[in-house]
DNA sequence: CTGAAAGCGCTTACAG
DNA sequence: CTGAAAGCGCTTACAG
């Protein structure tokens, strides 16, 4: 029957297998630099033993954790979610775990979630977007933890990151809008305080419309947090102003799907009355009446490479390759030509 | 200027402050058996050289890492992305860090999962349902790991758990559609093989047919994974049957997504040719044309809770209680009365 | 209230 | 290929 002692040692390990610690550890570690017999013997007792190695110890030792820390806004916006269970995923089959806290977007929080990961002993982490206090990016250097940026690309920046270029995006989606021959937009926009996505997402729609030859200045423009029920709200205000909007750019599927909701309880008609957009083509964009045009963003392909990017990072020390990543238009039934 | 050296270390924070490393450790565990003076002067050395402690170091001597794991299915699904958030905000709040896992709804890989989330030094786990190997709780037991069952809730075991009861919830629904009239139900049901909770649900619709003089044998029941394309499959298959159901329960929101999303390609009104029901009330479920019928289940409240009790199992070596949540049916618009 | 010192369980040069 | 031993950076009885 068991012994009352609770775990087994390498020690114990060795002393079954009468050899030293430091056999055993290699058998673990690096199996092809003990001779066959040895290890088979050592192995045995591994198994007799049910012994598994200390982490504490181990950490302390190697000064390594194989744990990898990522800092969300929230798994409540399924595009986080979708990102990073394929970031687990890839992350669980290259042998590490993830640590995983979030900011609920309060950017001020984030720092101190930071140095909590980093005390947990992430030996790397993956954070949304570039903006952020300048003491976060030194503190990361300065321990000299492997960090890559995702769901945002910015060109010219020395810090690794894996996504897409939100302004350009959106942009494109603006450009095509205006091109079925809407004029009078409004638009819908996450917070833009701290938020580098939404704020790249909303610029997007005015260069859009500034290439266009429309005033930018004319467009209504509502800054809410992203839930379903503020994108509702929006849409209601939007829709009270003296020129109604022909169509109603959002910062996001989230905001666009309260913004179609409220719009039928207010009998309208979508997009005969008024047409929508979001972004992010999450799997609500095709279940809604009329379905979603959005942009679609890779959020699963993102959240895969980033594991192998940054695992990449942590194994080599070499600084991290950014990476662009495509998306694409998806015309769908909430966005009506006028011309 | 900064030294080359890369991180301060206890014994650096004790000589600057010209103490023991003992009275420094104390100083940053248990600060009130240190005098303010010399707590002052040490936490001084800490500031000055920007210590932080030795994740290893620490959980080697302290033998806690002050981590909390949990393997759930997927955080795809809203269910657990929702109720995960909660659970780590809550353990945030309470010094605890977040390390995560996913089995893809495959039991068969949870053992593995679990014992890497206890090698990486999880001071506890969350689990979701009942239905695993008993070596996993031997396990589990073994090695003295407190661990906290959620999303289900079966009286008479003595594992802590925090939930509700998935069967006896469906089969209120059942119930409530049957005095609504409905006599042929259908089902999409989610995989109940190592999945307790789906096959709760089903039996409940099992149970409230019968209670009601149906004979379960004549339901017709496709059993699927949670996917919204797998519903809209499903949903197909059911209404080329001879006799057409009037009404279609599903095992959860994502299933009834689907179903409801083909009603509407095959031109069937939801809720005139066929009502459809769903599980979980995600907000998808207030979004649909028709908004879903569903049962509501707490899911934040839940993640919530189930932080507190498990950070209260691992830190005071007690059992856990159980705790059974309330659910509740809400009728909307996908559900007709036929009386 | 504070210090000297053992000990936590590994890994890894360094020898042989 | 294998072993003896130092060392990783803390915490915590045990004294005083």
């Amino acid at each position: 029957m068991s012994r009352i002692r609770s775990v087994p040692t390498l020690d114990d390990v060795a002393k079954k297998a009468g050899v030293s610690t430091a056999t055993v550890s290699r058998c673990l570690n690096s199996p092809d630099r003990v001779v066959e017999r040895t290890r088979t013997r050592v192995m045995r007792a591994v198994n007799d033993l049910g012994y598994t190695p200390n982490f504490g110890a181990r950490v302390m030792a190697a000064k390594r954790t194989f744990t990898i820390g990522a800092i969300i806004p929230t798994m409540e916006n399924a595009i986080f979610a979708r990102g990073l269970q394929a970031f687990q995923e890839q992350l669980h089959s290259q042998g590490y775990t993830l640590l995983v806290s979030s900011t609920s977007y309060r950017p001020e929080i984030e720092a101190e979630q930071v140095r909590s990961l980093v005390a947990r002993g992430a030996d790397g982490l993956l954070l949304i977007g570039y903006a952020r206090d300048a003491k976060i990016y030194q503190y990361l250097r300065q321990r000299e933890i492997p960090t890559l940026i995702a769901w945002a690309f910015q060109p010219g920046t020395d810090q690794a990151c894996i996504g897409f270029d939100n302004r350009a995006s959106m942009q494109m989606l603006a450009n095509k809008v205006i091109s079925m021959g809407h004029r009078d937009i409004a638009v819908i926009s996450g917070v833009v305080e701290g938020n580098d996505r939404a704020e790249g997402r909303l610029q997007g729609i005015i260069d859009g419309a500034r290439d266009n030859g429309l005033d930018p200045e004319q467009i209504p423009i509502i800054e809410t947090p992203y839930e379903i029920e503020n994108g509702a709200k929006a849409f209601d205000t939007l829709m009270q102003r003296e020129t109604r909007p022909t169509v109603v750019m959002c910062g996001n599927d989230v905001l666009a799907a309260g913004a179609i909701r409220r719009a039928r309880e207010l009998n309208l008609s979508v997009p005969d009355d008024v047409s929508i957009t979001g972004f992010d083509d999450i799997e609500l964009a095709r279940i809604l009446t009329p379905t979603l045009t959005t942009v679609h963003v890779p959020h699963r392909e993102m959240g895969r490479r980033a594991a192998v990017e940054l695992v990449k990072m942590v194994e080599s020390d070499n600084p991290g390759l950014s990476e662009q990543l495509e998306i694409s238009i998806k015309l769908r039934g909430s966005l009506k030509s006028l011309s």
